[in-house]
DNA sequence: TAGATTGTTAATCGATTAACAATC
DNA sequence: TAGATTGTTAATCGATTAACAATC
């Protein structure tokens, strides 16, 4: 690709954007300026702006942009427009929670399978889908095309099968463990740390304005 | 307080030195230099130094930092040498398994209640916990001196329930829901928006280098 | 003392905001 | 056409990196 690299401040805010963008569909609005968000969302107006121009322009002057076409051109940049078959690594409460949450499939993320080592849950069922064992985990991902794995198992254990995975050929992790993956930078990683998150609360607790 | 304003940059990477320096008091060194930790965090040792220094300086010249020292000091900036009562909101999937991850109580933070207006779940136990019926939360709140709310509820709820939180006198919420609370500057509000981390793999699997 | 490494100032880089000409 | 609002350039602000004097 030549095209401009896309800073990572830009791609963060993104998703936000397409969340209010769906809600103002939904509230049957179909037309909005940078200005008339910059309000609903809390930013300035003119970030609006750039940001957007950093993949070309999807307003008109004198208009502002119409919610569905701006919706759906960020969706296509956030990869929306296609189908990801997901694995989790890992069926413990997170990993069956993700399993789950319906608002994923509904998304276009796809949860195929769900993996652990632990004789006591491999069969059981989760959603729609029965734990499999570990050591079944190279044939499906050979046979399925997965896209992404989702690792809510243990630190210790997650390098490891995360390096499994990458040679299996699967190129995106969402990595909930507490562990950094440090895999190639040709693979994309999401990380989830919900340690981390609970502890910039806590720092919040205490140092919140005017206390 | 009269301390100088902490940037966010530097709160988001607290938690993060906080997990190395555990790390390296597992592995039993007790002293490193910003040098050496800048290569195994992968980031520069200037970038280490200030971070520190913005809390005063706990290294010493020649020397380096004390992981034990270094890390308590962090520890006490986070918040994390006190106990928080926290109350989990919604009894779905996710709530549950926050409920049940043993590693939040390890570090002081002690799950003590979880409701849902679902009358399927409320009375049936989650880890040590029955789950109690929302409208017992207001009297709840009152007896427990809860710190935190997590918010694992459909987003529709989220901020009504966060209102009458903040009303009984809660001061932080950890919100999974997907949409922002909106509340006023003197609450702490910690977002963990899982569906716009899933977008953001999906765009950076499109966007990889190399391909 | 000599060597190492911090604390801190200065330089650079990047991201955000402001401003306005272009144009619908 | 007149008014509105974008796209885009320029100005500002803040964060990161580099450099080095202070000092253990």
């Amino acid at each position: 690709m030549l095209e401009k690299k896309i800073s990572s401040a830009v791609i963060k805010r993104l998703p936000r954007y397409y969340r209010y963008l769906s809600e103002l569909l939904d509230k049957g609005i179909d037309r909005i300026s940078s200005q008339e968000l910059s309000q609903q969302m809390n930013v300035t107006a003119s970030q609006i702006r750039q940001d957007f121009n950093n993949f070309g322009g999807f307003g008109q002057q004198g208009y502002g942009y119409n919610v569905q076409i701006l919706k759906n051109e960020i969706g296509k940049i956030l990869g929306l427009d296609r189908q990801y078959q997901v694995v989790i690594l890992g069926a413990g409460n997170l990993g069956q929670a993700l399993a789950n949450y319906a608002g994923f499939s509904k998304r276009g993320f796809r949860i195929c399978g769900i993996f652990d080592v632990d004789p006591q849950k491999i069969g059981k069922t989760v959603g729609a889908l029965r734990v499999s064992d570990m050591s079944e985990l190279a044939g499906f991902v050979r046979e399925n095309a997965v896209d992404i794995a989702a690792l809510t198992l243990p630190r210790a254990k997650a390098p490891e099968v995360a390096g499994t995975l990458m040679e299996l050929g699967v190129r995106a992790f969402w990595n909930f463990a507490a562990t950094d993956l440090d895999l190639p930078e040709t693979v994309a990683v999401e990380n989830v740390h919900l340690a981390e998150s609970l502890m910039r609360l806590s720092y919040n607790i205490a140092n919140i304005p005017h206390e």
